[in-house]
DNA sequence: TGTTTTCCGGAAATCGTTTTCCACAATTAT
DNA sequence: ATAATTGTGGAAAACGATTTCCGGAAAACA
């Protein structure tokens, strides 16, 4: 394997330079610099990043951290997009990502986390979906011992960012929109999980529609899951009812308890996935575009790592209605 | 950071001791054994993975390679379960996965991606989807440079094995048993990708079928997508068709297609994906365990690294029916 | 011309392991 | 008792980068 060795011998200049000029390090003169980068051409040089992790604890080793909370085919969709916007992005700037679910991080203790991803070289860190109730990963992030940057949740210090959508308002203008559309006066709301950042976003956006409009508001918890969503649809809705969830794969639910009980009213829900093209019935949304939720995080994490403070980062959401052609392929 | 070294003092032996104990060679009396095990125990300590990947070229990074080619909810979910199962069994195993997507690859000559991959300390692959056409990776297997291992493609050798399901007697299978539930002699199949290894041998079986019961066999290209499905369908479907799919989601755009022309006949797939489940009417497929596969495929490649020779390794697989209520949740 | 400053490039230590080789002690064989 | 063998642990050289520090040449200043 060809390394900086052999490249600093075809250059006829030292390891420590041709290192200097690969980093684009200063006092280096331009004649020096052109020998170095033939010698790269020449012999093909791509260096180890192994060596380079372990030598600068700086090296970009980033660890990306899934929630797989509830595993379904939705949930696969908005993961596969956050994985591949990630890792896309993650190429782009020369890091390295490493793939960690969360069931791995399970009845560990806080410096179990830790020294797992310090044995793993890893310096900085992207947690999509995390709850309220994950002590350990909040207490990863006060420690400030990594580069963090969190999606969907406002965990903001000197070295961790948080990138989010207004939850409050998307949920807001979709429940309205539909609303308008449909000329109805009172909701039936179907929320997610009790403990979830977003889900108590979403609510807070659909009560204050509530109070602007004067609606009657009925809300129900219901764990982001389809099941649910249709056993609480055919206890509580009435024909007055718009249905408003808190994700797609709940409305799907809802519409479907909707159908079965020959009740035609609308419904709404939130994300975007493909799957509501199936639902049989078109319905509005919010669509988050994951894939450039991932790439802003790894370009934010990015930052962070390059030694600028964390911030937080508020993306645009866009309303949508989903039908079966829009999806197929 | 603890690292080998501290240890070593703490249990008052040298560095090279320690990591005899940790990697359990030999040599090691069982008291020197207890004092280093103590001493990592009381310390917390955990082996820096990068310096043992910088040091042994042995220690176990390993690719996972994935082709993205069709982007879809469908083709989500399975590389989810590739992906999860993948790096679940990793981590038991105590291998490093690096996820690598074929769009990364793209353009690269062998050369580039054996240098990529060598600066990566990458030692191992694991290879899901490929296609025939794919000459980089084909050369890369037939260098020997890593052990490989391939999921879906039938390419062995030395150092590379092949994990797959029997495709050929599964799509025969699957066909037979919908035949058999609704009497027909006429099968209209609509295949996948031409290239694809799994197309192949799906297209062998529904042909074996198709002879040893004397059907009439008509057979399209379908490229895996549901929309080409739907259209083949409205062009060749005739009533007396069983219309045979060499996907899930091509059967999707078949039956609804059928629907759509009031025709009423029984659609098979193959893959088992939730989103069968959505449908609207129930239907034949094969059902694959991805995540048992990948995680198969896993323990295969850690065999290979070990020094195993390179094999075939046939996977089961099973027929059910989706309805809606299996896949809700 | 002599002194200071700036600019370049190199030598060497370092990161945390693995692995080879060697020395010593303990055991066994002669 | 001496020689040969074995078992056990340590010293030290890798692995391939980064980074600190230092010395000499060139430029700037006096």
């Amino acid at each position: 394997m060809v390394s900086i060795k052999d490249v600093a011998k075809q250059a006829g200049v030292a390891i420590s330079t041709v290192s200097k000029v690969l980093n684009g390090y200063p006092n280096v003169s331009e004649e020096t610099k052109k020998k170095v980068n033939q010698a790269v051409e020449e012999l093909n040089f791509m260096p180890n990043t192994v060596a380079a992790a372990l030598s600068s604890k700086q090296s970009g080793r980033v660890a990306l951290l899934l929630n797989l909370g509830n595993v379904s085919q939705a949930v696969d969709e908005i993961n596969m997009q956050y994985i591949s916007g990630t890792i896309g992005r993650a190429v782009e700037l020369n890091l390295d990502v490493i793939t960690i679910f969360d069931s791995m991080l399970k009845n560990k203790s806080l410096d179990e986390v830790v020294r797992y991803l310090r044995s793993q070289s890893i310096t900085g860190l992207i947690i999509f979906g995390m709850s309220k109730e994950d002590k350990v990963l909040h207490r990863l992030i006060d420690a400030q011992l990594f580069k963090i940057v969190t999606v969907d949740a406002p965990l903001v210090n000197a070295v961790s960012s948080a990138i989010w959508i207004d939850q409050a308002a998307a949920q807001y203008d979709v429940a309205r929109k539909t609303l308008k559309e449909n000329e109805g006066n009172s909701i039936l709301y179907l929320a997610g999980k009790k403990n979830g950042y977003v889900s108590g976003e979403r609510i807070k956006g659909i009560k204050r529609l509530a109070e602007e409009e004067g609606l009657s508001l009925l809300v129900r918890n219901g764990e982001f899951s389809e099941r649910l969503a249709r056993e609480l649809t055919f206890r509580y809705a009435k024909k007055k009812h718009i249905v408003v969830c808190a994700s797609d794969l709940m409305a799907i639910g809802a519409m479907r308890a909707l159908m079965d009980m020959d009740i035609f009213r609308p419904v709404c829900g939130f994300d975007g996935i493909t799957l509501m093209g199936y639902a049989g019935q078109q319905m509005n949304t919010v669509k988050q575009d994951f894939g450039r939720i991932a790439s802003e995080a790894v370009t934010e994490l990015k930052r962070l790592l390059d030694g600028g403070e964390g911030r937080q980062i508020v993306l645009d959401y866009e309303l949508v209605q989903m039908k079966y052609d829009d999806v197929l392929i």
